[in-house]
DNA sequence: GCCAACGTTGGC
DNA sequence: GCCAACGTTGGC
């Protein structure tokens, strides 16, 4: 089982957003670097599990838990010239962009704020703390993960 | 294939 | 709203 981070703007959507959603399950689409696209195609598979990050907002962090739900296939959103993640360069027989679905798996009792993060040693190496770092999805250590969910009161 | 210019991200 | 950091673009 590999873990990774899912970057998202609550005011776009958030972690409760996916608990509303029917199944509580929401397609990751409009990723449109080429790293974050790779870690989809080649490295989640169904039943991973993702820690949905709360980005450029008042307080950052980490609000709860998803799962890959259903693994990497052409985002549909490249093909459509009314949408923001319109592709104009992505050919239909030969798409350039991928996406995943992932269902909200658990709250945290308390969210783990980005303060939080950077004021625990043990994940000082972690990827989303990395200075300029800007992808939106990112794998994760186990044992970064499991010391989150530590913080977050998650999973015993 | 270099690299300057540009647009975007995201914490603050 | 600022701005540092980064990815992408496109002229050469």
């Amino acid at each position: 089982m590999n873990y990774w981070l899912f970057k998202s703007e609550p005011d776009e959507f958030s972690f409760d957003d996916l608990k509303k959603r029917k199944k509580k399950t929401e397609p990751w689409n409009g990723v449109r670097n080429y790293q974050a696209r790779n870690y989809m195609r080649d490295g989640m598979k169904v039943g991973d599990l993702g820690l949905f990050y709360h980005s450029n907002t008042a307080v950052p962090g980490i609000a709860g838990l998803v799962k890959v739900s259903k693994a990497a296939y052409p985002d549909p959103t490249q093909f459509d010239s009314e949408s923001d993640y319109f592709d104009p360069k992505s050919l239909p027989n030969d798409p350039r962009w991928l996406m995943v679905e992932v269902t909200w798996e658990a709250d945290f009792p308390s969210f783990v704020s980005l303060e939080e993060l950077k004021g625990d040693p043990r994940l000082a190496e972690m990827l989303i703390l990395r200075r300029g770092n800007r992808l939106s999805i990112t794998p994760v250590e186990s044992r970064h993960f499991e010391r989150i969910c530590a913080l977050g009161g998650c999973l015993g």
